[in-house]
Order: structure tokens, then C-alpha cells, then sequence
DNA sequence: AAACTCTATATGACATGGTCATATAGCAGA
DNA sequence: TCTGCTATATGACCATGTCATATAGAGTTT
């Protein structure tokens, strides 16, 4: 095996914690922009929606909203204040043209990155056949 | 349509820059592993093959080094010295069993991740079903 | 009226993955 | 000697995502 050890590796506390591999990659983004195409929304029904689709089931809140924020300032959404109906004001997003666009490239880079999964998963396969017919 | 404005936001000279969106997602991790599945490598080499395979073209070599100490470091895989051959010293990697389970998870992440971006193409294609006919 | 709960927006601290620039050093050939 | 390839590595930084927490309007309960 290896171990004549280079000198260094020694893991102590810290680095990689539990959830087997990487973070699940949301893509948090690209479905903000779908939603909105369809309708005019504010942050909070975004959320419940992203929840009730199950996609991006425990969505943050604090993303969600900063998101949102950044949006607007990049003119992919525009947004006014609803203070109809009962409880606290809502920030209402709409979608603007350069967003579509926006989507719209989202769209061509998520379909770059399944290929590029099947990919990696073709190979994956291709290595471990044997180990998964049992 | 909105701006009665809020209050916020007025495009200042910031934000979101030039590749329409997000950043590539290259699966680096589980490629090394996969790769170090089969035969035991130091960064250079793994960094040539995957340029190669042309998955993770432009890799950045500063990432595949800290990952692979990182991997390291979480007993994913072990490293010695070769000093045999031209050139400077490599650093020899090779994947242990614990880095082998981490590769086992990592494609069912994989898969995982996979279906979520299928749902959304799905969603995405539902919409603008019209406009890509033309 | 006070306490509680639901709706709604927001911030701070932090981790991880990725990009870009750059430093270092061994060795080979012009 | 100078150039160039091989090889490893660090620093600064940005983007995405997580976790905890703050704030506040409005209705319901006690």
C-alpha cells in the first residue's frame, strides 16, 4: 500500500462531515426563474411552490430571498410592494425580458450538466458492472 | 408592470458577470475517485486524463491538488512519494476503502441530482413547449 | 390587553466548490 | 545559461448553500 506517508495527513477534527457526498445542488436559481415566468409571485409563496412541487423541498429562506435580491439587481426581475389582503407586505417579483433570457441559458447549461452526469454515471457503470449484477 | 420601486436596487456597476449562468459544475470529486478506482495516479496525471476524456476540460489544477489532500486528509485515499523516473517527484495517490464507498455514494448523488435536472427540463419544456416548435 | 401563531422579509456567520493568478522546483535540450 | 515541460502548491476571491436568528404585521386565543 502507500504509507511511507509524505508527511503530512493527519486528520484531526476538522474537514469533510457527514452527508456521504457533496452538497445536493439545488439549482435554486434556474426553477425561481421558471416559477416566475408562469406568474408574477413574492418570496414566500416561491417557497411554499418550490415545496410543493418537491423540488427543492427544504428550500432556505435566507436564499431564497438574497437570490431574489441579486435578481433584481442583475434586471432579470423587478419588483413592487403588495399591501393588499391581510398580513405583512409582500415583495412581488415579475420577470423581465433579460430574465427569459436568462432562463433561457439556464435551460442549455442544466442540459450541458445531465450530459455530463450521464457521463460520469456511463462510466461509473462501466467500471462496477460486475459489483451490480450481485 | 413593477417599479413603483421599493426602494432598493439600481444596477450599480456589480453583481453577476459574464457566463450567462451559474458556473459549471464539474463533478471534479467524484471523477478523481473514479479515476483512482482504477489505477493509483498523482494530480498531474489524473489533471491530463481528465482534459482527455474531455470531461472537466479546463480543470483547475489548484482545485485538483487541494481535493486530492483533502481526500487525504479524510482517508479517502493514501499518498506516497515516487521519485522514480524524470522530472520532480510525484505524489502518488491511491484510493482506499473508505474512499471507494465515498465513489459508491457519490453516484447515487449522482443519480439523484440527475433526476432533479430531468424534473426541471421536463418543467422548462412543459412551458415553452410552443416556442420550441418554432 | 397580553400572548401566541402564521405570514413575510431579511441579515450574519460560515462551509464548500470553483476560478484566477502566481510561486516553487526538478530536469532536459537548445 | 536560458527556455520549457513536468509537477506540486498557495493566496485571494466569488458563488452557492446552510444554519441560526431578527424583525414585524395581522389575526386568534386566553
Amino acid at each position: 500500500m502507500c504509507d511511507g506517508d509524505g508527511g503530512h495527513a493527519r486528520s484531526g477534527g476538522h474537514g469533510r462531515c457527514c452527508p456521504p457526498p457533496g452538497r445536493s445542488r439545488s439549482f435554486l436559481q434556474p426553477w425561481l426563474l421558471l416559477l416566475l415566468s408562469r406568474d408574477a409571485a413574492h418570496g414566500y409563496e416561491l417557497l411554499e411552490r418550490l415545496g410543493q412541487l418537491d423540488v427543492v423541498p427544504g428550500a432556505d429562506p435566507g436564499l431564497l430571498y438574497r437570490t431574489l435580491r441579486q435578481f433584481e439587481e442583475d434586471g432579470l426581475v423587478c419588483s413592487a410592494w403588495d399591501t393588499d389582503g391581510s398580513g405583512p407586505a409582500r415583495r412581488v417579483y415579475r420577470i423581465t425580458d433579460e430574465g427569459l433570457e436568462y432562463l433561457h441559458a439556464w435551460a442549455v447549461n442544466v442540459r450541458r450538466t445531465r450530459q455530463r452526469l450521464d457521463r460520469f454515471l456511463d462510466e461509473y457503470e462501466k467500471r462496477f458492472r460486475e459489483e451490480e449484477k450481485k
